[in-house]
RNA sequence: CGGGGCGUGGCUCAGCCCGGUAGAGCACCGCGUUUGGGACGCGGGGGUCGUGGGUUCAAAUCCCUCCGCCCCGACCA
């Protein structure tokens, strides 16, 4: 394998990330397939500990798991107002089944608000069949003009929760409750990514939502990734789809819904926050494989003997750590090294002839690439060790980022900084603009206000771009 | 969807301008020597040159169609 096989970060970033991908055999491009993607096997068990740890708090937090049809009546989509104009033009249809016209057309989930909404209009009837707290794990399409792998594909992976409550505030507290327990604590502390708690502005809400909330990621180029979002979709779809139920007194309400998702693209949130120029970074947590064993023989009688240490050291690690010996014969420990590295694995212990003799292992942790990673450990307690380098590299990598992004954010307070600001990260401006004025900011830097963050300054200021005063503070930058 | 670039063994590409026997490196298979940061020798297998059409005695090469990919913009989880 070359060793250029992947491009810097500094001489193209987009093609660093595509490298990246490839050679970590994440995914693949379905070149047969428009804007899809092939999830490969270790990109797939990324997201299934994903989804693991998600679905853990999403059933924490009171859901279950139910499946709705992937196919959707063209007509429900037309239903709400403005979901029609933000998913039209992306959505994919099926005309013909059966070998006949459709008496009417299908379309394939972009989302599900509308097709569940039509059912929960049956299934609920009073305030006791209130909240109705449901998520599903499934598959959708958009049909995406420009793709990426996992930032942007036609077909993505994701859980949709879908919920029905008797009020607004009870839709309230349960569309936070999902940012903040769910989303931020999964982000922040499986991942290892620091996220913005945010509100949409109403420029950039979902199609049919009365309030959006998100949390943002600074990507290595400085840019935003939104990595999730939870609406207050308000009675919108519940007049749409008749929702309603009988309160206490007798009267007839419509429901209050919410709808929130997180999708395949936090594998690519997690590939630009942490991965360097060697290859994946992947924090222990999320790593299908915690640590890989590289043993080192010249010959019959040396790999004999490695290879029974090799078994009593990880004797106690099954059930504790997701480990592979890599007893491949047919390459080098050199080559070994480089591809366990360019595919994140945390930590590498080689196990060679000096080391049975000497009772020690060479020890290599993946956040510090090359040998300078590497030292040389005793085998007594290695278990114990391992596990705790594995907490360790958690937390810096955590940290790193956090720097990285404290390092990329400035506040601004005139027009001329935030043009400078968002050119290497995110802006931190006050304002009171109108949706008028987003669009021309974002017509002349590029940038957006990715959100209205949750903490807010108690002070006052001026706003960056009316100079009015007001205490609002946003935070723009450029997004994938 | 606009502008630009590109489709040739699995991968990266040469060949195309100027039509005439399909090539290289890496990867793969076999044997042997190797193995503590991407090993080496010898032998071997593998390509309807993205698709469909046209021109020609003859097309990877020239012309048209469609499909796909990459980059830059506009739109989006």
């Amino acid at each position: 394998m070359p060793k250029d096989a992947i491009t810097t970060r500094a001489a193209d970033y987009n093609q660093w990330y595509l490298d990246i991908v490839r050679e970590a055999d994440l995914a693949e491009v379905a070149e047969v397939v428009r804007g899809c993607i092939v999830v490969k096997a270790t990109g797939w068990a990324i997201w299934e500990l994903m989804q693991r740890e998600l679905d853990d708090r999403i059933k924490a937090t009171g859901h279950a798991n139910v499946q709705f049809p992937l196919l959707v009546p063209k007509s429900f989509i037309m239903k709400e107002a403005d979901h029609v104009e933000g998913f039209a033009p992306e959505v994919a249809e099926v005309t013909r089944a059966g070998g006949e016209e459709l008496t009417e057309p299908y379309v394939i989930r972009p989302t599900s608000e509308t097709i569940i909404g039509y059912f929960y209009s049956r299934w609920i009837r009073s305030y006791r069949d209130l909240p109705l707290l449901y998520n599903q794990w499934c598959n959708v399409m958009r049909w995406e003009l420009r793709t990426r792998p996992f930032l942007r594909t036609a077909e993505f992976w994701w859980q949709e929760g879908h919920t029905a409550h008797a009020n607004e505030a009870d839709a309230e507290a349960e569309t936070l409750k999902i940012l903040h327990e769910v989303y931020a604590d999964f982000v922040e502390e499986v991942m290892a990514v620091p996220v913005i708690r945010g509100l949409k502005t109403e420029k950039e809400k979902f199609p049919g939502a009365l309030r959006s909330y998100c949390i943002e990621a600074m990507m290595q180029d400085g840019r935003a990734l939104q990595s999730g979002t939870s609406h207050n979709l308000g009675q919108n779809f519940a007049k749409a789809f008749d929702i309603t139920y009988t309160d206490q007194n007798n009267t007839v309400q419509h429901c209050w819904t919410t709808s929130w998702g997180v999708s395949t693209r936090l594998i690519g949130a997690l590939i630009m926050t942490h991965s360097d120029d060697e290859g994946l970074v992947l924090p222990p947590r999320l790593a299908p494989i915690q640590v890989v064993v590289v043993p080192i023989y010249k010959n019959d009688t040396e790999r004999t003997t490695v290879m029974a240490a090799v078994e009593t050291l990880t004797a106690s690690w099954k059930g504790r750590l997701r480990f592979r010996v890599d007893d491949r014969d047919n390459l080098s420990p050199g080559y070994k090294f480089n591809e366990w590295e360019i595919k994140g694995v945390p930590l590498r212990v080689e196990v060679g002839p000096k080391d049975v003799a000497k009772g020690s292992v060479a020890l290599a942790r993946r956040d510090i690439p090359g040998r300078e990673g590497k030292r040389f450990v005793p085998q007594a307690g290695l278990t114990a060790h391992l596990l705790e380098l594995l907490a360790e590299m958690q937390t810096a990598l955590f940290q790193r980022a956090l720097a990285f992004r404290a390092e990329r954010s400035a506040h601004v307070s005139t027009y001329d900084e935030l043009r400078q600001q968002v050119e290497r990260g995110f802006a931190w401006a006050y304002w009171d603009g109108t949706v008028e004025d987003e669009k021309r900011i974002q017509d002349e830097t590029r940038a957006t206000i990715r959100c209205i963050p949750l903490d807010q300054p108690s002070e006052v200021g001026r706003c960056v771009y009316t100079g009015r005063e007001t205490s609002q503070m946003v935070v723009f930058s450029r997004a994938y």
